[in-house]
DNA sequence: CTTGACCCTGTAGCTGCTACAGACACTAGA
DNA sequence: TCTAGTGTCTGTAGCAGCTACAGGGTCAAG
């Protein structure tokens, strides 16, 4: 029973219009054709677009996928370069975290000096401002 | 002195580029031009470009940018108004530092399961894969 | 035999820049 | 005065990772 681009992308979470795009960069295969033309896919297809779709969740970017696809694909299992790209991406992830969080200290502060009341002068608009010592 | 958009640039860390951007969607006004056709800023432009940087700095996008730049122009400072954008783009924030962090956490469970030696199998790839109960 | 839901290709749009190409302006040194 | 090297100008195209059309073809149900 094969699936049309549609299954394919419900079964997914996937839009279509997505699939079209995995396939024209390279990360889906071109996949066989029904007689009116259109995609035809199976449960190969079906487990590559699903462990995509993970590792898009999970934040790997399509460069990233491609190459964990890559060693996936070999034969042999290299699970030392997996490894590292996966915890290339965990650094990564905790330099956005670290960044964040500053971020948010930074942007909460901003905010609770406009909390002391109803002066006319606007605090938030004088932090965002030109520091004084540029 | 009139600045060039170098020297602009220089002075809010900015790109050349950028600061042309800025102009071409309106964040910034189009500046007045020496005889060369040179773009020439003043304190003004320095300190609109600076007020920018540094919101974006903190995360706001550009249309929260220059809804801000809007009310901070109003005559009437609606400090409410700036404080609700703050505020909403503060939950933003919190919303995306929990998503990283069960994101992070995730991740983190998918290398682990990956630690416990050389098995023939790679628990990343597995773990990426498709869920079996789908 | 028509309606509606799906599919096809190709292209343009989104955010926030960044990077050219090809031309003009200006400054410092020979 | 010439020249080299920097800056600036406009306009356009590119990046990630999709998303949204337009303008058509296909297929199942009633």
């Amino acid at each position: 029973m094969p699936l049309t681009i549609g299954d394919l992308g419900k079964a997914t979470n996937t839009k279509v219009e997505t699939v079209r795009y995995y396939e024209r960069i390279g990360l889906l295969p071109k996949p066989s054709r029904s007689t009116g033309n259109y995609r035809t896919y199976g449960a190969t297809e079906l487990g590559r677009l699903s462990f995509i779709r993970r590792a898009r969740d999970l934040g790997f970017s399509l460069d990233q996928v491609r190459a964990l696809l890559g060693l996936s694909d070999d034969g042999t299992c290299d699970c030392a370069g997996i490894d590292r790209i996966a915890n290339e991406h965990l650094r990564e992830v905790d330099r956005k975290l670290a960044d964040l969080t500053a971020l948010r200290r930074e942007l909460k502060a901003v905010i609770d000096s406009c909390d002391g009341g109803t002066v006319a002068e606007c605090r938030i608009i004088e932090a965002l401002g030109p520091t004084i010592d540029g």
